[in-house]
Parts: structure tokens; sequence; C-alpha cells
DNA sequence: GAGCACTGCATGCACACTCATGGAACGCGC
DNA sequence: GCGCGTTCCATGAGTGTGCATGCAGTGCTC
């Protein structure tokens, strides 16, 4: 009796979880598409631009993957994504030349700075209620 | 300064539904897979057998729209994975022919007292702490 | 240095998703 | 009845994702 109720509970939860993800990933979407970006390209924008704010500063594909909620078949296919728009560039690692290191453009720090108000924004209407 | 701070709350807040989410999600998958069920294919038959709890009860797809956190065309399309499973069944609504009613069969009935159980361990795994 | 297991990233493939569209059925005004 | 806008579901096209694999580079043992 006490198991099914606790289970209900956390239905309950899961079903909260469920719709504040779907709500708030699809707001976040439509906000920062004009700028031709999804939520997962934002992701890794923001953890590029948080980790390594010194501009030499750079970063691994392996260091994203985990921090990241994608596998790293998306995160190779996604950086690819943003390398081509210029947002960021990818470059051996020559101390591990298996390894790559990504690192924001100019340009993608710009637009950035730019879209990260609206990523707020989005977050606020969705989870401030 | 206040603003910042609510944002980096919110941004916080953010992170650990997406984290719970990942985190769930992949373990109901990896629970229900051996069964040949997805998550989302769960949620619906969970849906068809909670609000159809009688024999001859029955529900619109339109009704099931809204509920589940697909689209339209998504859910179109799980169904009629289900129905080739032998899980559901899908006849057109009498009273409005535009419609369909969609009904667990038992083999689908079946399945889903098989695997809720599953689906309550997982979300005991990874939310219970 | 040769062999070998392992790591880090890229890619082929299958599949589920969204968006936009299509077609059938309804309901309303006339 | 006829036309017209709307609703309901299915489907075609394009895109992103995960799994499995490929391939180069590393480091360990000998």
């Amino acid at each position: 009796m006490a198991a099914t109720t606790a289970g209900v509970r956390l239905e309950e939860r899961w079903r909260d979880i469920l719709s504040a993800h779907a709500r708030t990933m699809c707001e976040i979407d439509r906000a920062l598409h004009p700028h031709g970006l999804g939520a997962s390209d934002f992701e890794v924008l923001d953890m590029l631009a948080t980790a390594a704010p010194e501009e030499g500063e750079q970063c691994r594909v392996q260091n994203l993957v985990g921090r990241v909620h994608l596998s790293q078949s998306a995160l190779s296919r996604l950086i690819a994504r943003l390398e081509k728009d210029g947002l960021v560039t990818r470059s051996v690692c020559v101390e591990d030349r298996r390894g790559v290191w990504v690192s924001l453009t100019d340009k993608g720090r710009a637009l950035h700075a730019e879209v990260l108000p609206l990523q707020r924004a989005a977050l606020a209407r969705t989870l401030g209620e």
C-alpha cells in the first residue's frame, strides 16, 4: 500500500518534469530559432562561453560529452554544424593528437551574448511562475 | 543584480530538470526496450490503460494529443506502430467519422500490466533518492 | 621497435520527431 | 442542396539522434 502510494507520487513528479521539460524546451527553441540556434546548440555554446572565458582557453570535445545531455556522436555533428556556421573552430590537440580542441570564434561569442537574455527570458516565462 | 541572481537560480533549476529528464528517460527506455517499447510508447499505453479501464471504453486520438508530450503526427505514427504490434486497435468513430477510436487489445493490456512495475522501478531508481 | 588493447572523434545507418500539407468529414449560412 | 471554413487524422519531406563501427593516435609490455 505504502509502496503504491510512493509509486503514484513518483509518477506525478515524473509528469511534472516531463511537462516542464517539454514546455521550456519548446519555448527556448522558439526564442532562439530566429537566430539559427536550437536548445542543444545554445547549451554547447553556453558551456564553451562559461567554461572558457579566457581568450586562449580551449575545450576538448571529450570534456563536453557528459556535461551536455547528448551522445558523443550527436555532439560531434552539432559541433560540425556550429563550425560550418562560423561560431566555433576545431583544431587538433597537439599534446594528444586524437583529441580535438573546440573554441568559440568572436562571432560565436557575440551571438552567445546576444541570445543569452532571450534564453533567460524563456526560462523565466516557463519556470518562474 | 537581483535580476541576474534570479536568472542564475532559474538556470540551475533548468539544469536540474534537464538532467533528471535525461537520466530518467534513458532509464525507462533501457528498462522497457527488452519488451519492444520506448518511453513514449509506454506513456500512450499507460494513458489508454488508466483513462479507459472499462472494457468497452474507447479513446479518441484527439483526446490523447495534448495529454501526451508529442506532436499530432508523431502520435499518429506511434499508434500505427502499436497497432502493427497488435497492442491497440483503431476504428472509425461512428458519431464523428473524422475521428478515430483507439483501444487496448488484451495483449496490450497484458503488456502494460507487465511493464508497469518496470517503469515504476526505473522512476524510483532515478527520482527517488 | 613490434604487437596489442584502449581512447577520442567521425561517420553509416536506421529510426523517431517536427513541420507542412493533403484529404475526408463536419457544421454553418444561404 | 451548395459552398465554405474548420476539425481530425494520415502522410511526405527534412532534420536530429543513438547505436554500432571505422580509423587514427596513444601507451603499455615484451
